[in-house]
Parts: C-alpha cells; structure tokens; sequence
DNA sequence: GTGGACATGAGGTGCGCACCTCATGTATTC
DNA sequence: GAATACATGAGGTGCGCACCTCATGTCCAC
C-alpha cells in the first residue's frame, strides 16, 4: 500500500484535498479546530510528506543567499570557495545558493539585507561578526518571513532560526587537551595567538583552552595572549617580543588567522626543540604545515558539511520536516599529518 | 526557462522521447550511434536528471540489503544500531533499507546472497570478512546486476562496486603519530593489542602503525601483538604476562575489541604513571574511557555517514548520475575528551 | 433578513520523469 | 523478394503534490 497520501489523510481527517493542503502548507483561512483534526489525522496515520513529489510540484527552485565577508583571510576564502563549490552540487536538488561577499561596513550591510524581497528568497546563511545593525536587520528578516542561518560563528542576539557551526569552547578545551599531552609532564610555557580577541569565537576558544589548562595541566604557563589584529608588523613585532622574554617557551595555540606569518617566524627562529603548534582551520598555509611538521594538530570543521547542513536546515524548516540530529552535528575534527584528507 | 528537460534533450539530439528515456536508463535496443548522439546532446545542453521527478516516476523504493554480523562486540552492536537508524531516516527518501545480520558460516552466507532475487533488491551493503565463497557469490551477484558496497573493511578481491570506509594503513599512521607525541622524546616501550592479525582491517592499522614509529618516533620500541582472538582468559593472561616482561610500559595502542577488559585489566594493575592508551572505534566503553581519562584519544569513523555514503553511491550509480567526492570522503576521526560528542 | 466575511469543498493542471504499448521504419539474411 | 530482426517513434498514463479557481455553505453584525 505504500506510504500514505494527501488523499488518505483527507479521508482519515474527514475534510478535501484543498483543506488538507491549506494546513500542510501553512495557508490561512482554516479554523483552528480544523486544523487540529488534520494534524491530529497526521499523527494516525504517520502521513510523511513525499520530498520528492513536493519539491516538483512547486515550481521554484529553494533560492539562498550565503553572506560572507569579503575579506582576504585564507579562511574566508576557503569559506566562500566552499559556497560556490557547494552551490554547484546542490543545484540539482533544485537549491540556487548564490554567494554574496559584503564589504565590512555595517550600514551598507544592513541595507543589503533590507532589500532583500522575501518573494525571491527562501533563506539566508551569514558569516559575520554581529552589531546592532546586523539584528536589527535579522530580526526584520524573519519578520518578513526569510529564514536565517548564522554559520560558523553565531549570532546570539539576533534570533537567527539556527546556527550551524562547532561550539567553540570545546574547540579551546581540544586544543589544550591535545597540547596538554603534546607537551608532557613538567612546567612548560605557551603562546597563544588571536587576530582580535574581541571576536566572539576566538573569546570562547581563549575560555576553553585556559580552562583544560587549568585543570589538567596546572604546571603549563599559559602566557598572555598577542593579538595580530590584521597587522603582519604588528604581529611579527609582537612574536620576537615574546621569545625576548620567554626563550623557553614549548607550545603555540593559534586561535585564528596569521598562520603563515607564524610558521615563517617559527621556522626562522630555530627553537630547539621545536614547539608544539596546534591551530585552528584547515588552509593551505595550515594543510603544509601539518605536512613538514611545523604543525602538530589542526582543529578544524568541514566547511562542506556546515553548508550542506544549514540548506537542509533551512529547508526542512520551510518544509515542516523533521532533521536527522545526527547528520547535522558539526564536528571538531582534529588534523594530523596522517589523517590529512 | 530553467533546466533542460528530456524533451529538450530529444529535441537536441533529434530523436523521440522513447529514446532518450532508452539510452537514459540502459535499456536495449538502441543503437551505438544513436547512443552517443543522446549523450553528445547530454554534454551539449548539460541535461541533468532531476532526481525528483525521476525518483517520483519511479514506482518503487530503491531497497537495499545489509549484512552486517550478528556477533556480540560492542562495535558490531555499534554498526548494526546504525543501519536500522539509518534505515528510519531513509525511509522519507523512498529508500528501504534492512538489516540482515548473518551467522558467520562461510557457505550459509554465500547461499543467502545466492537467493537475493534482482527484481526485489537494488543494492547489497557488506561488513564482511573476505572468504572464497563470499568473494564467489559478490561476483555472481553483480553479473546478475545487483550492485554492492563493501563498508569499513574492503573486499578488494570480490570487487564490489564501492568500498565505504577509512583508509586503515592511514588510521594506523594517525595512532602512532599520536601516540608517538604523548610519549614525548626519550625511549618508551608500547604494547599493542589486536583481536586477531588476521583480519585485513588490523593488519593494514599495524602496518602504517609500525611506520610511523620506525620513521618519526624510533626510540620507541613497540612490543609484539597481542591477539585476544575473542577470548577473555587468553587476553587477559596474555596482557599480565606482557607487565610480567616490561612493567614500564608507557603506551597502549588497541587495534579493535576487546577494550573493555583492557581497561579493566590497567585500572587494576595501577600504573604509574598511567600509560598513553590509543584505541579504535567509539563505543560505550570506549566513550566512557575518555570520559575517565582512561583513554587518551579515539580514532573512529562515523557509521552513518558510512551508511549514507553507502546509500548514494549505490543510488548514484543506479541512477547513472555523479556524486560529490567531498562529501563521500570517510574521515579518520580523532575524539579525546573535549571534542567527543 | 440582507450583506459580508470567512470556511470548506470540488475539481482541475502540471511539475519531469519512468514505463508501457503499438505502429512503422530499415537493414540483413537466405 | 520475402521473412526476420532490430531500431525508432508516437502517444499515453500516473507518481504525489502545490497551486489555482470557483462554488457553496455558515455565521455574524447591523
């Protein structure tokens, strides 16, 4: 008999085939006790929406708009590589993701997302730091009936529908637990690196990782933390300043950005022995340090998998169907030479 | 105007519907020249199938058969929970997915998958150990066009269609690489401890193992196997005479099963300082391990993305349409306590 | 009681495709 | 040149659903 239909639910709930598809598709003028015997029909019978009968009576594609800085960190051009590539594979599941980079300018980004028309778009997904423009506009998006979706780093006050991204504090704890061990039994000092600590993430990462340090490995020194800001000078400065005072340090986290500039300092300073290096995100800068050994570990999410994750979010969300916890959990995934993909 | 249809696709290639829908989906009757003018036209407009409308069109579900073994590890309790979870989620994507857990009798096996009738079963998922008939009745089964994936431990003489897991020789290599950074520099003996080096998967783990420690780490001497072979007494007397000969051993490295008399056997013996453990596959036991300390690190893989993979690639292949790499890739997993989820 | 607002039903169309039947063509064989 | 096998076309049906129109019914306010 096969999984049962629209019109088996119709005859269980008593009412036509239109009133079964007013209530399934969230449109108005039907009483509420009516809605209830419907649902209530749903529950009986185990009616399942059919996706694919769905997705092919509706004439539209599922249309998405990806926000992500454009920015010229390695990490954010592995994040927008990332949109298009998934963009590409995803089209013949009837989903246009069109990646729009925005310049870091508040007021102009909040525009852009005013003018979006909710007619031609079905959902959002944002990379960005929040600031009260950006909630404000989220929050007029949803209003509007434009799911959001905050990836990677979330956005706690703008009541986005859902956040896909790791919980950055266990990154932290990863990252200490794993240096932790690198490092052995004894005192032993560490360096941690953050482009800005003002950023959500690295904050929650910082948090984490003193933590585990605290509690498992008392005698490491976790020492304060340089902030590269963006600034490769600035940085360099600081990291030469660092082994000044601090010759015997035996550990490096890397909380984001600036990798490059640290492997290169690294290796011209000739620390013997070399420190343990643990980072976060996979880039090309970070992929070749795994490789000749500078890097130890790599703390990294699949960025293949947040996207594809926050579609089927989005999706089910307007579809009314239900996830599959399970494949939504975005991973911490730890990167060693040998796991390398 | 969309994406091009199989009417557009006739058109292009001039010829009629009942033939594209021939060469489309392999039927008979059409010849080599006419073929290749459909496909050349395919390339040409770039005519994707839409897989919900074919899937719609299609009046059955795609079923799919796995076997996994009814033995009582906990892993294969892992695995076999698994496909029936698999199995419910699937079921709103018109697959029918069953688990047949089978008697490890070579022959009884082979005869199972001798009766598999082509006309009820589109695809055959196996966890199975390679043995002649085994490699006989895959080979029978696809002539008579049955496709078959081979999940977590290959068959690479009964070619299967697809081999859905993680390279092990590369799992070995992450341990030792693991396990060779706990140790820290200086000499230190491991112990290692396998059900049985039998088996294809443990081999491959103890090869890339032994590598890594004789490339990166040699001052580390790792100590001869020791086989469980699924019996209690044995391992654990093999293991009180292994501490017999080397009482400062300080690292662990277990290949497969097993783990929970490990566990219980170093809890007992009170090592000090506790030895680095490295183990395979996140089970209860082994979760609870981590969670205790008593583990270091777990290298695992996700058996429903296994499931799933295994699921789309059988599809893809039955639908003649492309997958995306990426997404089928089975990572290697590293869990430590702070990243376990 | 009349008009209007609202709730519901009846019925149809088409999405892109798989699958089927039957007719008609064309090349091959003896 | 007749018989045969094979290649192709024309055309239809239905999968489960979204979306639309129009008719009919019910209730309330004035």
């Amino acid at each position: 008999m096969g999984r049962p239909t629209i019109n088996d639910l119709a005859a269980e709930a008593g009412v036509s085939l239109a009133t079964v598809d007013r209530v399934l598709n969230g449109r108005a003028g039907v009483r509420e006790a009516t809605v209830a015997r419907v649902n209530e029909a749903i529950e009986r019978i185990g009616y399942v929406r059919d996706p694919f009968a769905a997705s092919l009576a509706r004439r539209r594609d599922f249309r998405v708009l990806a926000f992500v800085s454009d920015g010229d960190g390695q990490f954010l051009g592995e994040v927008r590589a990332a949109v298009q590539k998934t963009a590409i594979s995803l089209l013949s599941d009837r989903v246009v993701l069109e990646l729009e980079p925005f310049r870091p300018d508040p007021h102009l980004f909040a525009a852009r997302l005013g003018a979006i028309n909710p007619e031609d778009v079905d959902g959002v997904v944002l990379m960005a730091p929040e600031t009260p423009h950006l909630r404000d506009a989220v929050r007029h998006l949803r209003e509007r009936g434009v799911a959001t979706a905050a990836i990677i780093s979330d956005l706690p006050n703008s009541r986005v529908d859902y956040f896909i991204g790791i919980n950055n504090i266990s990154a932290g704890r990863t990252a200490a637990s794993l240096l932790g061990r690198f490092l052995g039994p004894g005192p032993a000092k560490v360096a941690v690196i953050a482009d800005t600590l003002t950023a959500r993430d690295s904050l929650d990462r910082r948090l984490g990782f003193d933590r585990v340090m605290a509690e498992d490995f008392p005698e490491v020194e976790v020492l304060p933390t340089i902030e590269g800001r963006g600034d490769p000078q600035g940085l360099e400065a600081a990291l030469r300043n660092l082994l000044r005072g601090h010759p015997d340090v035996r550990g490096v986290y890397s909380m984001a950005g600036g990798n490059r500039l640290l492997l290169e300092f690294l290796a011209r300073s000739g620390l013997v022995p070399r420190p343990h290096v643990v980072v976060h995100e996979l880039t090309p800068t970070t992929r070749q340090g795994l490789q000749t050994g500078q890097i130890d570990a790599v703390i990294t999410q699949d960025l293949g998998h947040i996207l594809r994750s926050a579609i089927r979010r989005l999706r089910a969300g307007r579809d009314n169907r239900p996830i599959l916890q399970e494949q939504e959990r975005i991973r911490i995934e730890i990167l060693v030479r040998d796991n390398l993909y």
